[in-house]
Parts: structure tokens; C-alpha cells; sequence
DNA sequence: GCTTAATATACCGTTGCGCTTATATAATCC
DNA sequence: GGATTATATAAGCGCAACGGTATATTAAGC
């Protein structure tokens, strides 16, 4: 599953600004959307992991899981192209997140 | 259907790069995707309007489409959160960003 | 007014996603 | 080792999204 389809879904948009506080255990994860079945979100947990927007870490019989932005600055990256639509002035910055994530874009010879 | 729905799909997310060239019409983008039928890109684009991520000017028989970035720029504000993970150092062009979306220093804000 | 062109909608079939229940795997505790 | 805890996978189901064919709607040309 591409990045745009695993952040489609506000579960994993949810699970994505928990990890964005810091790490979490799964089992952490599953208390925070009681709503929801632990095979739930495991499953929504793996999609992160394949869509490589998280990552994991074993502890003992926990998996601790973090935020990978990597995939993320994909998105990012998609969203430049449009960016000077509606921040024309901004795009020299848009030029710089190019630089660091891409290797540099002729974009910003102002 | 929400933005992030909206922009999952390939085939929108292709509508959306023919747009950010140029206004197209109905017609025209039927014809960049040979692979579906009409009505099936007649679908698309009333999601894309939907989402309010196209806009729709009346011309004669034709329908015109032309972006309309606002609600990209939702999605960029989403990912303002998680920015700061992969380009730390470009904290304070994430708060430049910020204070464009939140601070309401500007006059055009819808 | 009738025909053709441009676009949208209705309807239906298929498929894939997300959910649940049940089960497997692996680590910890006693 | 057996029980318990933590997490993942399997199987099955319902629903919503996407695609196609057929049809409606609206504008243009004659």
C-alpha cells in the first residue's frame, strides 16, 4: 500500500500524530482507540510499518513504535508542485525542503 | 469524501498534475486516460470538486477545470506536524509556514 | 425543432479494505 | 514447564469505492 492510501485512513492519521509525541508500545497504541479491536490495530500497524511510515523496535515482548518521516517527506515532495499555488512567496523555502530531501532543484534561481 | 481520500487515488492525483499546468476541459482530461471511459473520469472529477481540490468554470458546452489549492493546503498543514522530523533544522520555515496558515496575519484567509 | 456534441448521473458487478472472532507465536513470570 | 501477557496472523463478512454500460441533461449547429 502507497503512502497516500495508509494516511487516507484517520485511524493511521491518529496513530501518526500519537507517534509524533513520542514512542509507543502496540499495546499502548490499542488502549488509545478503544473503539477498536486489538487485531484492529495491529493490522493498521503493519500497513504502517510496510508503508514504511513507522518503525519498530523489539523490547523483550513489546514492539515500541516510532515515527519514520522518510515516507512522509514523500508527500511532502508530491506537495511542492503545488505549494506555489497558494504560497507563491514561500517557494524559495519549498526550494530548500527540495534541497535537503531531493539533492537540489534548479526551482529557486530568484 | 475527505481531501486525504480524495488524493489517494492515482488516477486523481494524475487529474491534479494535469491541472496544475493549465485549465482543462471535461473533454481533455477524458482524453489523457485512454485506459477508462468518460464516465468514469466524470466520477473523478466530481470527487475532486467535491473535495473542493478542483473548481468548475461554465464555458459554452464545457465544463473547464482548474485547480484550486485550499485544500492541498490542508494537507500541507497536516503535515507541518511532522516536518520538524526529517528537517529539524528547518524548524523555523515550518513556523513560517504556520504563522501564514494560524496567525491571521494575512488578509486573504478563507 | 431535430441532431450532434459535451458532460453528468443511474445502475450494477466486482474487488479491496477494514472490522471481528479465533488462533498462532513469542516473551515473561512463577 | 505451565500460565499469562503482548502482539501478530488467519478466516470470514459487510460495505464502500471504482469501473463499465446505458441513459439523462444541456448546449450548439443547421
Amino acid at each position: 500500500m502507497d503512502v497516500f492510501e495508509a494516511v487516507a485512513e484517520p485511524t493511521r492519521r491518529a496513530v501518526l500524530d500519537l507517534l509524533a509525541g513520542r514512542e509507543r508500545s502496540a499495546g499502548e497504541l490499542v488502549a488509545a482507540f478503544p473503539a477498536l479491536t486489538q487485531p484492529a490495530v495491529s493490522r493498521h500497524l503493519r500497513i504502517l510499518r510496510e508503508s514504511r511510515l513507522v518503525d519498530v523496535r523489539v523490547d523483550g515482548a513489546r514492539r515500541m513504535y516510532s515515527l519514520r518521516p522518510d515516507a512522509l517527506a514523500e508527500l511532502d515532495r508530491w506537495l511542492d508542485t503545488y505549494r506555489r499555488f497558494w504560497a507563491g512567496r514561500l517557494d524559495r523555502l519549498a526550494g530548500h525542503l527540495d534541497a535537503k530531501t531531493g539533492g537540489g532543484r534548479e526551482e529557486d534561481t530568484t
